[in-house]
DNA sequence: TATGAATGAGTATTCATTCAT
DNA sequence: AATGAATGAATACTCATTCAT
């Protein structure tokens, strides 16, 4: 009971956590929620199932709490992406985007299809409906920085694109230009001068 | 000497057949595939749980023959929307899908989302790979007729935007501008002339 | 409702369950009872499901009149095989059992196992007795008039070998040397004069 | 820092199989395989359900773990019962199959029963075509030497014997003189000097 | 006589979750 | 904190049997 146990402790949590969110995440986009068992994800993490339930409610609630930070995780990375010139910003963001579609598609596939899943997990509708919204917010200003006259509609357009490109490209697979739809998205929409 | 004439008895058959396959849909698509189960169909069909057995092998076998039969629909109705002016079949086409998408958002919902789910429902990913495709071509026969320089880069983002549209109003549904984009995107690639 | 027409249903009828009966016992040898399912033996046998329970009560009665008809068929071949001469009659029958075994092997191992599921087939325990005991008594009578002294306790071991052999040969098959077994048992019973 | 010791759960493991395997083995034995139901065994053993499964894989790989181990049981109880005298083993062998027969009829009805299901347990007939030969291999050389002319076609007739006793009893039963059968056995067999 | 659509009771199996240790 | 034995509710699927025609 001494500090230094209770840090080792919270240590050993954290430890534990990321192992079985880790686990959980990779199974479930390899296999889908429902066929991913909890003895699987605890095998995978090395943990007892009993330990799972220390730390999560439930299969669902372990289910919300891996795809929170997983979003978590990319706003992050995407703050940084932020800078002054509002073409630059749209400019990274874009490319990273399309750098994430690329290198994993599988955690972008199961995020997608849990946006699908809205009636069926509540957490997922809260989620996806403040995402779509921010992503709105931003892309509008940022339109609306460089210029574009109906910058809201502009933004309306283009985050469906983005999503749409992400579905076609997730589907189709290897078949899809991802490269070229990349290159015609920042040519049209970061480079040139709006009219 | 047949009890029954072989024609009662077909008829007899697509009737169950009939409702068993709408029950199913429709439960499907509100609650999800695994979440719906055999009993609940059965019960909402008005028939026996061994009835349904007498028509599908399994569940997943239903779940098919239901998905295979509603988009089979779909591009019959499509066929017709065919005209000999390129701008004006766009243009039905537009409507068609987002009065589809007006009218019917679950079933929308429900198919998409099982597109996604590749390695457990494999056939549906193969349909919908193929419908893509279809679309994607006939996108770009259309602007190619109606003048578009690179008609097959705008069908692939005009497929995009179409998707993306869908999911935006899926998940924001109530808040979203249905009407508005509608009128744009008819504005847009069906009434204006090419650059 | 004319004579003619009792006639011909009757032969109809006949046929109809000769038909059940063959395809049953061909399916139930091959496959055991409880794998067989009526379905299969009304499609074997060419007539709706339906039908078969206008003749049949139950699927274990079916199961009783097969294995009786089966049986009372070999009784019948049996009583052609009586001679005036003990000796000729015991080796007639020697012959008939060892030629039926190679012939219908499957045929025997159906109505072996049956025979040892006892306790879940009422019939099979009243058939299964008296047949015992009924060739017990011919045995002791032909192995009487032969001249063996105990007859009844060579008659007892005499029984018990006929269906030890069947079972080796059943279990065994290829392996098993049948062919000699016979020979062995003709020489030693019917052949030489007992001591 | 087992919550529990490694081999207390070791033991709680073996102790549960037992109390299944033994429910089953009974169970099986009374009412037969298809007729006993995993409810009926997890209430005898006094488990749940659930619990099987941990341990067996399905109904019939708790049917055949069970089944070897009680073949293995009586292996190494016939090892026991050798001796350097070829007279007195095979004595002693007849009388522990005739205890055994005796004492535990629905274990042999039911082995025996198993073995002639070929096509729906091709483990157990595997298991019971090697013991047949065994024992033939066995019986021919414990009669080999006690001075038997022709040792391997005794045996053959000697372990057809065995089983046709073991029919005949288990049919009959009650008015089988299975302790005269057994006496009659050991004095030709074990006490007289082969001719 | 004959059919086959329809039934529903019955069964093996799965798996998230609990809890004694 | 950690374990894994144990639970039991839930579910897909089967099949003998019935009955309207």
């Amino acid at each position: 009971m001494s500090p230094r146990t209770d840090e080792k402790n919270a240590e050993i949590r954290q430890e534990s956590m990321k192992r079985i969110a880790e686990a959980a995440f990779e199974l479930i986009a390899r296999q889908g929620f429902e066929a991913t068992t909890i003895a699987q994800i605890a095998q995978k993490a090395g943990v007892s199932k009993g330990l799972l339930y220390n730390y999560y409610k439930s299969k669902e609630d372990l289910l919300e709490k891996v795809v929170v930070d997983s979003l978590a995780g990319a706003d992050q990375t995407m703050a940084g992406l932020m800078t002054d010139d509002a073409a630059t910003t749209l400019e990274n963001l874009c490319r990273y985007y399309f750098r994430e579609l690329r290198t994993k598609p599988e955690q972008w596939r199961i995020l997608t299809e849990l946006t699908f899943r809205i009636d069926q997990f509540q957490f997922i509708h809260d989620i996806a409906t403040k995402k779509m919204r921010g992503y709105l917010d931003l892309l509008e200003s940022l339109l609306n920085n460089m210029g574009f006259p109906d910058a809201r509609g502009e933004a309306k357009l283009l985050a469906a694109l983005f999503d749409g490109i992400a579905i076609q490209y997730l589907v189709i697979r290897d078949d899809y230009p991802l490269d070229e739809v990349e290159q015609y998205m920042i040519t049209k929409y970061c480079k040139r001068h709006p009219q």
